[in-house]
DNA sequence: GTCTATATGGCGATAGAC
DNA sequence: GTCTATCGCCATATAGAC
């Protein structure tokens, strides 16, 4: 059946995230699925190739939804905002996303290149180019466009992979943190802005 | 002799740091440290106890040098320059002890509250303090304290996390990345006090 | 403190029957 | 496609001689 395959993948893909890749064996995996060991085999060689498969999976997906934002024509003020909002959204729902992402690829530096997923992620291009053009334009202050770039997404991301440090030192609950998270979309947009405001 | 303890710590401080903790076996501490595997346990009684031995080194290391700029009584605008500047300094030395600190988190994220060695990293509250008399006395905007200081760390930190793909798509070598995160002292500072000026 | 030898079990992967 | 059985290897840890 096709449902064995698909079975693996959620077993493994909540395995992965949850305890790190090196940290799950294949039979562990093989029995949250309700699945035969031999099987995992079968349809995916290997645990290595298991964990590409499912990195591709999870990288493509996130980063879909939110370079479509980056790459539109909107206004930068706008852009930005909805940036930060749709992508803390996105990552409320699965905050060990960003953990996982940097282990895997800390774990396979020499593969980086060859993974598009993963430079998918990275995609600065478009985004660059506005700010130069708004810079000239006398919109904006002239800034470091590659600089900021990474700025933006380190305000956004860093946070959620020191979610339990954040909660334990300020003795958050899950509700309290998804609303520090909230209140950040607010705080990370504005703070990019008043950086680029002339 | 003493030195077989500092061999075996420095054999594996190296190797965690490089291939993750969970990749390195203890035969492979033995061998790097050119000790015999039975020392191993003879001064540290398991991997897991020489992880924490090391991971406590680290991060004592590293936090005291940066907790007392955040809370001497310098201004607030060369406090946060200095502090940019003596933690990216600190971090173009050993660039992966960020990725080292958040997966060693993540890894046993119950032992959080008692490893006081990782809470020290996270010290806020007398810059936030701080930030809370300053927008009182009207000389900075008032603003979030505990976002702004998440902010702050997440300028300086979250670079180190993604080197490998910031080189990549840069196509930097080591220098060009260096140099990249010698320009981000200043970029960081500015784009803080911006945000906190009137 | 340092060595050799070994206990004990888990790992990823495969052969081969059905 | 799915199963059982097993290979070969490596992991962490310890016992006990010197």
């Amino acid at each position: 059946m096709k449902k064995t395959k698909q079975k693996i993948l959620a077993a493994a893909t909540e395995l992965f995230l949850d305890k790190g890749v090196d940290r799950v064996g294949v039979r562990e995996i093989a029995a949250k699925a309700e699945v035969n060991l031999s099987l995992m085999n079968y349809y995916f060689q290997s645990k290595e190739n298991l964990l590409f498969t499912i990195f591709d999976m999870l990288v493509k997906d996130g980063a879909l939804q939110t370079r479509e934002i980056l790459e539109s024509n909107a206004p930068i003020e706008q852009k930005i905002n909805d940036y930060a909002i749709a992508y803390i959204d996105l990552l409320i729902e699965k905050p060990v996303l960003v953990s996982f992402v940097i282990s895997v690829i800390h774990r396979n530096p020499e593969k980086i290149k060859t993974m598009d997923s993963a430079m998918g992620l990275y995609n600065s291009e478009i985004f660059c180019e506005q700010l130069k053009t708004e810079a000239q334009a006398g919109r904006i202050k002239p800034v470091d466009p590659e600089q900021l770039f990474i700025s933006l997404i380190s305000l956004i991301l860093f946070p959620f992979t020191i979610r339990d440090l954040i909660m334990d030192k300020n003795s958050f609950s899950s509700k309290d943190y998804i609303k520090f998270m909230e209140e950040r979309k607010t705080h990370v947009s504005s703070m990019i802005y008043s950086f680029l405001k002339i």
